[in-house]
DNA sequence: CTTTTTGCAAATCTTTTGCACTCTA
DNA sequence: TAGAGTGCAAAAGATTTGCAAAAAG
């Protein structure tokens, strides 16, 4: 469907270090978060390489990128299938979820609107357990 | 559920022209956008008090507001109830969508996951029969 | 070697803020 | 007249970019 004039992929010492810590991350992070969280594990990227790298991951599809109601871009490596998410707006926290009804309406729209190459994506806020506690 | 200390709404000629543009306007518009449409329209508006009006309107639940794939904030005001929308992603162009089968798996969600206040959005992206074209 | 990737710092861009001043109610 | 709203210009933040130096293949 699209000719990708795809580039080729170094592996960099930085683009490994950015990789295990999105391998080893549930939940999604900011870039900055990315940044910070590799500077106290001792891996010295900067900031524009971190940016660099996620904006590539992302148009390879290898990670999910959301946005924060505050604009801010969120990402984590993709895993398995296609699902969506119940984050906290108290915490942030976010839970996957599993959607076969939201999938079957989707498909239909895709079928029945006359666009193409559709795409959906369900975000569920709420305040979670904890949250409504503390 | 919430108190919310409402605060008195004034309506300053700038207020009343933010309001006749989206009332005007069907699709989305950024902050931006709706600066430039007030000058052009001879409206003397500052940005900065586009911005805190349609903060207000948000609060208050008077506009819809989405985010762009860039991070950039769009509003438009509110139509009849609760709907999803339809966006292409090459023109920008917004379509309403029905979704029943959302509202229902939300409802679920919200009555089974321990979770509290809970809200959703949908967002759906595709090209648009035009683009295709095009 | 050739080409991608880095690292900085400077530049962009959207949105927010501080504050004195201007209006609405 | 009290207090919300306004207009600037400056401040914040997140993200991008320009470019020379470093490193991957």
């Amino acid at each position: 469907m699209t000719p990708e004039p795809t580039a080729p992929v170094r592996m960099t010492r930085q683009r490994r270090a950015l990789d295990a810590i999105l391998e080893t991350t549930d939940g999604f992070l900011s870039a900055q978060d990315l940044h910070v969280r590799l500077r106290s594990g001792g891996d010295r990227v900067a900031l524009a390489t971190v940016y660099s790298q996620l904006a590539k991951m992302a148009e390879a599809g290898e990670v999910d990128q959301i946005r924060t109601e505050a604009g801010e871009a969120l990402y984590r490596r993709c895993r398995s299938e296609h699902h969506h998410h119940l984050r906290c707006r108290s915490c942030g926290l976010v839970e996957e979820l599993d959607a076969p009804a939201v999938e079957a309406w989707a498909g239909e729209v895709a079928r029945t609107s006359g666009w193409d190459e559709i795409a959906h994506s369900v975000e569920v806020t709420g305040i979670c357990p904890s949250c409504q506690r503390g």
